[in-house]
RNA sequence: GCCUCGGUGGCGGAAUUGGUAGACGCGCCGGAUUCAAAAUCCGGUUCUUUCGGGAGUGUGGGUUCGAUUCCCACCCGAGGUACCA
C-alpha cells in the first residue's frame, strides 16, 4: 500500500474539526501553555510559502505542548481592518466588508489545509463589531484614566477630579500636555464645565490635540511619513504640506521608562529589544533656561551636555518654535518669515533626509547665558527639529559636530572650552576624555564631574534642573479612513463625549464613497446615519443635526434640538485591533465583559509567540503599551503580555532568469550567454525543473512574448539563471503552498518549511529540495508496512531513544531543522534493522506528530488505536539505552587526526595512554620520535603533541 | 555614521560547555532494476595531489596540546535607525 497523502490529510483535517480535537477549556487541572503566532492580514493574494514558515513552527510546539500534558491554547484570527480593502473600496464600490470576507475565506481553507492545530472556535476578526465593541471599550477606558506618576501607573480620572478639588493640580504629579495651566482649587470650582473638560483632556490617556500631520490635500488624508517621497505622496505625486489637525492621540510617553525597563524582564530577540530600545531613545541630560534680553520671555532648552554650557556661543529655535514671532526684531522680520514658510513646504523626514545643506536665519534676539550673563544669538535652523525636546537648542560648536557645521557656515564664534583639544578641524564630541576649561567655576572637571555641579548651580538660580528626555512621541490615533474602528465619541459643544458600554459597538455606517468628502472631512462625512441621539442612544439619521444648521442656529446649539450631536468621523489606526487581541482570544465571544477573570486567570500572558521583526516599534510597542495600562487599571494579571517572543525569518525567492539576445526573438541558455550581449528577462519559477531547466514549452504557453522565440540550447537543455530576493509577484518568484500540498502533501511542506535552516533566519526557497523530506515520509511509511510485538533489539531501543532525546531537545530550544534530520537518520537506521516492533514504532509516530501531524495519526490508527494521537503522552527518554562500553577515539598528531581506536570507555587515563603508544601506527606517525606531551581526555580525545 | 545579526562544499545547512569540520537533504557522478522512462535501490561526492600526503570554516594576527567555537584588528552581506541636541 502506497503512501496517499491526499487521502490521509483530508481524512485527518476532517476528523479534527468534527472531533474539535484542539478546542481548549478555560478551566483544567493541566498546566497551561499559550502559543500564539500574530494574526494575519488577510491579503487579496492569498498565502505564499514564506507565510507559513511561523504558524508552522508554532503549531508544532503547540503540538509538543499537548503531548508534554498541557491544557494548550493555540488560536488564529484576522487583523482584517486596512488599507488594500478600502483601497479597492474606492476602486471598485465594492464594500470593503465584502473583499475582507473573501479574502478570509481563502486564507481559511489555506490555513485547514497544512493541518494546524488551530482551536478555530475562538476565531476573532478585528473588523467583526462584536470584536471592534471591545477595542472601543479599552479606547474608552484610556479616555477615562490618567498617569500618576506618583504612584507609577495609570488611575481612574474621577482620583484627579478630586485632586482638583482639593488643591488644584499645583501639586499633582501627572503625565499631560506641555501647555496645561496651573491652578488652585478655588479655581477649578469656579471653571465653566466645558473649561473643565478641556483641562482634563490634557490628562487623560487618550486625548484631542492639534497634531502637526503631513496632509496630502490632493488625496484628502494624513500620510505616515513612509507613504512621502521626495516631499510628494509615494501615491500619485501629490505635494504635502504638514498642517495642525485635530486628532485623538495616545498618551504612550507617560509609560516611555516602565516600557523600557520591561525590556529586562521579557525573553525577546535582543535585536528588537535594541529597536524599541533605539525607539524610546532614553537620553539623560538638563533642561536649561535662557532669558531673552528685552522680552519678558525664556527659552528652554534640552541638552545632554549641560557641562559643556560655556562654551554656548548661539541658540538655534526650531522654525515652528512659538516664540519666534515674537522675538524677531522688525531688520530680521522679512527674512525670518520667508524662512519658515519654505521649512513649512517641506515635510519632516525630507528636512532630516537633507543634513548636508546648512540652513538659518538670525532672529536679531538675544538670550542671556544664565552664568556669564552674556549676550547669546538667537538663530533658527531647520536642523533643530520642533518635535523632539522643546524645539530649542543651546548650540555649543566646539562639542557638537551640527553646532560647529552651522557656525563655521555663518562665521560665528567657536569658543574652545576642552582642555588640550584642536577644534580647529571638527567639534569634539567624546565624553569619556574631556577635561573642561574656560568655564568658570567647571574648569578642570571631568564630564560627569561638571555635568553634576552645573546642574546644581542651575537649580540654584532656579534656571534649570538634570531631565531625562524621550524621542518616543504620543501616537497619533486618527486617522482618515473608511475601514477602521470607528471611535465611540460624540460631540457636545464641541467637547468629546463616549458613547456607554451597553450602546456599543458603535457600528461603521454605511456610506456611497469611500473617499473623503469634498469640504474634505474624511470619509465618515459621506455616511447619512452618523449622528448620535443621545436621549435614546442610538444612531440617528445626519438629517436631525441638519434641522438646527438650517434654523441658523450653530451646531453648538444643538443639545436643544432633541438631544442629537455629531458623531466622530475619524477611523482608528491599523494598530487598535491588534494591540489587545492576545487577551480576547481567553475568552473570545464573552458579550458582558471583555474577558471574564476566570479566564483570564488562567490564561494569564502568552507563553510563546511567534511573528516577524518588521512589527518591532507598532504593534509589538503599541501592545505592550495597551498591557501595561490595563495591567495598570486591574484588567490584566500581567503587565507584559508574551514572555517569549521569536521572529521567524523572511523565506526568499529564488527567481529565474531567462537570457534574451539584444534587438532579437532568441533566448541563450546560461553557460552561453556570455558569447551574446543579452537582457536578463525573469520567468516564471514553474516552470524550471530541479536541475534548473526550463520547460521552453511551457514558457511559450505562459506569455504570448515567448510564442514564437528560438532557443540557443547547451546540451540539449535551456538552463536559466538564477537570483536569491524577495518573493514577490513581479519577479514571478512567488510559491504557492496549494500547488505544493498538491504534489506532495501538507506534512511534506511542514517539515520541507522546517529542513530549511534555523527558524529566525533568512533563507531561500527552492521547491526542488523538498523530494528529500517526501521521500524520507514514503520511507517512513514503507517502516510500518508490517506490524508485529516482537521484543525491540537493543539497536532498535539505541536508535528510539537518542532520537527522543534529540528532538526533544531540539523543539525546547526552537531548532526545529536538526529535528527533520534526526527523523531521517532514525529512519534510514530502523529500515537497515529491519525493526517491525511496535514498542519501537508506536513511540516513533508520537514524536514525528508535531512535525507531521497527517501522517502521524494514519500511522497511530494502523497501529490498532481509535483515539487521535493529538493527546498522547510524548515518549520518556531513556539514559541507560544508549549506554556504550566502548568509544572509538579519534588519535590525533599535533591536533590533526590520523586514525581511530576502539578503546572500552571505563579504560583510564593512563592505561589509554599506555595503549595508544604501544600501538604501531602510534610509532609510524612519531617515526621514532619522542612526543613532548600526550593529552588523553577520556570518553574525547586523545591528542599526541611532538 | 550608529545598533543588531550573519559569513562553513556546487546549494540549504550540521557540529549542545574549545575535542573526529562538512551530519541530514538537494544537486551531480557511477551502478542495479527496466524494452525504455518514471519511481525505487546501492555506491561516490570540500579542494588539491607526484596517491605519501598537503590545504581548508570571510581576511590577518593572538590565546591553547587542540579554535567554525574564545580574544584583537579588518573586509563583505542582510536588517533596523539616523540632524534626537
Amino acid at each position: 500500500m502506497n503512501y496517499n497523502f491526499r487521502e490521509i490529510e483530508a481524512k485527518w483535517q476532517k476528523f479534527w474539526a468534527k472531533n474539535e480535537t484542539f478546542k481548549a477549556t478555560n478551566n483544567s487541572d493541566k498546566l497551561k501553555f499559550y502559543a500564539l503566532s500574530m494574526f494575519p492580514y488577510p491579503s487579496g493574494a492569498g498565502l505564499h510559502v514564506g507565510h507559513p514558515l511561523g504558524y508552522i513552527a508554532g503549531d508544532i510546539y503547540a503540538r509538543f505542548k499537548r503531548h508534554k500534558g498541557f491544557n494548550v491554547l493555540h488560536p488564529m484570527g484576522y487583523d482584517s481592518f486596512g488599507l488594500p480593502a478600502e483601497q479597492y473600496a474606492i476602486q471598485t464600490g465594492q464594500h470593503p466588508a465584502i473583499t475582507t470576507e473573501t479574502n478570509i475565506n481563502r486564507y481559511r481553507e489555506q490555513l485547514d489545509q497544512l493541518g494546524f492545530s488551530f482551536d478555530w472556535s475562538r476565531e476573532v476578526r478585528t473588523s467583526d463589531p462584536k470584536y471592534y465593541k471591545w477595542t472601543q471599550w479599552v479606547f474608552i477606558q484610556l479616555f477615562n484614566s490618567w498617569y500618576n506618576k506618583a504612584s507609577d501607573k495609570a488611575e481612574d480620572i474621577a482620583t484627579l477630579i478630586s485632586i482638583f478639588d482639593k488643591e488644584g493640580n499645583t501639586h499633582v504629579e501627572a503625565s499631560c500636555d506641555e501647555d496645561t495651566p496651573l491652578f488652585n482649587a478655588k479655581d477649578w470650582s469656579g471653571f465653566s464645565e466645558k473649561t473643565k473638560q478641556e483641562i482634563l483632556l490634557k490628562y487623560r490617556l487618550t486625548y484631542l490635540a492639534d497634531t502637526e500631520v503631513n496632509w496630502c490635500p490632493a488625496l484628502g488624508t494624513v500620510l505616515a511619513n513612509d507613504e512621502i517621497v521626495n516631499g510628494v505622496s509615494e501615491r500619485g505625486g501629490h505635494p504635502v504640506i504638514r498642517k495642525k489637525m485635530t486628532q485623538w492621540s495616545m498618551r504612550i510617553t507617560a509609560y516611555a521608562q516602565r516600557l523600557l525597563d520591561g525590556l529586562d524582564t521579557i525573553d525577546w530577540p535582543q535585536p528588537l529589544k535594541d529597536s524599541q530600545t533605539n525607539w524610546i531613545g532614553r537620553s539623560e541630560g538638563a533642561s536649561v533656561t535662557f532669558k531673552v534680553k528685552d522680552h519678558d520671555a525664556s527659552i528652554e532648552v534640552f541638552t545632554t551636555r549641560p557641562d559643556t554650557i560655556f562654551g554656548a556661543s548661539f541658540m538655534t529655535l526650531a522654525p515652528e518654535h512659538n516664540l519666534v514671532s515674537r522675538i524677531t526684531t522688525k531688520e530680521q522680520k522679512e527674512a525670518v518669515e520667508t524662512y519658515v514658510e519654505a521649512t513649512a513646504k517641506r515635510s519632516e523626514r525630507d528636512r532630516m533626509a537633507d543634513v548636508k545643506t546648512i540652513s538659518g536665519v538670525f532672529t536679531g534676539a538675544y538670550a542671556e547665558h544664565p552664568f556669564t550673563k552674556e549676550p547669546v544669538p538667537i538663530w533658527i535652523g531647520d536642523y533643530v527639529l520642533a518635535s523632539y525636546g522643546t524645539g530649542a537648542v543651546m548650540a555649543v560648536p566646539c562639542g557638537d559636530q551640527r553646532d560647529y557645521d552651522f557656525a563655521k557656515h555663518y562665521n560665528i564664534p567657536i569658543p574652545n572650552i576642552f582642555e588640550g583639544v584642536d577644534i580647529s578641524e571638527e567639534a569634539f564630541a567624546d565624553k569619556t576624555n574631556t577635561i573642561i576649561a574656560n568655564s568658570d567655576f567647571l574648569n578642570g572637571l571631568s564630564y560627569k564631574e561638571a555635568t553634576s555641579k552645573v546642574i546644581a548651580e542651575l537649580e540654584k538660580l532656579g534656571q534649570g534642573e538634570g531631565k531625562i528626555n524621550y524621542r518616543l512621541r504620543d501616537a497619533v490615533f486618527s486617522r482618515q479612513r473608511y475601514w477602521g474602528e470607528p471611535f465611540p465619541v460624540y460631540y457636545v459643544d464641541g467637547m468629546p463625549q463616549m458613547i456607554d458600554l451597553e450602546h456599543l459597538p458603535l457600528e461603521l455606517p454605511e456610506v456611497e464613497k469611500y473617499l473623503p468628502t469634498e469640504t474634505g472631512e474624511p470619509p465618515l462625512g459621506n455616511a447619512t446615519h452618523w449622528a448620535w441621539d443621545a436621549k435614546n442612544n442610538k444612531v440617528v439619521s445626519n438629517e436631525m443635526l441638519k434641522q438646527v444648521r438650517d434654523d441658523g442656529h450653530s451646531e453648538l446649539d444643538s443639545e436643544s434640538y432633541e438631544g442629537v450631536y455629531p458623531l466622530e468621523l475619524n477611523t482608528m489606526p491599523g494598530w487598535a485591533g491588534s494591540s489587545q487581541y492576545f487577551n480576547r482570544y481567553m475568552d473570545p465571544h464573552n458579550d458582558e465583559t471583555i474577558y471574564s477573570e476566570e479566564a483570564i486567570g488562567y490564561w494569564q500572558d502568552v507563553d510563546l509567540y511567534i511573528g516577524g521583526s518588521e512589527h518591532a516599534t507598532g504593534h509589538l510597542l503599541y501592545s505592550r503599551f495597551w498591557q501595561k495600562f490595563l495591567f495598570d487599571r486591574g484588567i490584566a494579571p500581567k503587565d507584559e503580555f508574551a514572555r517569549k517572543l521569536i521572529n521567524q525569518g523572511m523565506i526568499t525567492g529564488t527567481s529565474a532568469i531567462v537570457f534574451r539576445i539584444k534587438n532579437e526573438d532568441r533566448y541563450v541558455s546560461l553557460g552561453l550567454k556570455d558569447k551574446y550581449s543579452t537582457d536578463p528577462l525573469r520567468v516564471d519559477v514553474s516552470l524550471i525543473n530541479p536541475s534548473d531547466e526550463l520547460n521552453i514549452d511551457g514558457l511559450k504557453k505562459w506569455q504570448p512574448e515567448f510564442k514564437n522565440a528560438d532557443f540557443i540550447l547547451e546540451d540539449g537543455k535551456y538552463i536559466v539563471g538564477r537570483e536569491i530576493e524577495k518573493m514577490s509577484k513581479r519577479w514571478f518568484n512567488v510559491v504557492n503552498p496549494d500547488t505544493i500540498c498538491e504534489e506532495y502533501g501538507a506534512d511534506s511542506l511542514r517539515l520541507y518549511e522546517m529542513f530549511l535552516g534555523p527558524l529566525e533566519q533568512s533563507k531561500p526557497w527552492n521547491t526542488a529540495g523538498i523530494t528529500g523530506v517526501h521521500s524520507f515520509l514514503k520511507k517512513l511509511w514503507k517502516l510500518y508496512g508490517a506490524l508485529n510485538d516482537i521484543e525491540p533489539s537493543a539497536e532498535n531501543l539505541k536508535t528510539l531513544h537518542k532520537t527522543i532525546k534529540k528532538v526533544e531537545e531540539d523543539i525546547e530550544s526552537f531548532s526545529f531543522n536538526t529535528s527533520v534530520s534526526t527523523f531521517m537518520i532514525c529512519v534510514n537506521e530502523l529500515t537497515s534493522q529491519k525493526c517491525t516492533s511496535k514498542s519501537i514504532l508506536e513511540p516513533l509516530a508520537i514524536l514525528v506528530s508535531p512535525y507531521a501531524p497527517h501522517i502521524a495519526e494514519e500511522l497511530w490508527e494502523r497501529l490498532g488505536h481509535s483515539e487521535s494521537i493529538a493527546n498522547e503522552a510524548f515518549p520518556e527518554f531513556e539514559e541507560k539505552y544508549l549506554v556504550e562500553s566502548t568509544k572509538e577515539y579519534p588519535i590525533s598528531f599535533n591536533g590533526k587526526l590520523r586514525f581511530k581506536l576502539e578503546l572500552p570507555l571505563d579504560m583510564g587515563k593512563d592505561e589509554i595512554e599506555a595503549v595508544v603508544m604501544a600501538h604501531d601506527k602510534t610509532k609510524e606517525q612519531l617515526q621514532g620520535r619522542k612526543p613532548k606531551k600526550v593529552i588523553v581526555v577520556p570518553g574525547k580525545i586523545i591528542n599526541i603533541v611532538g
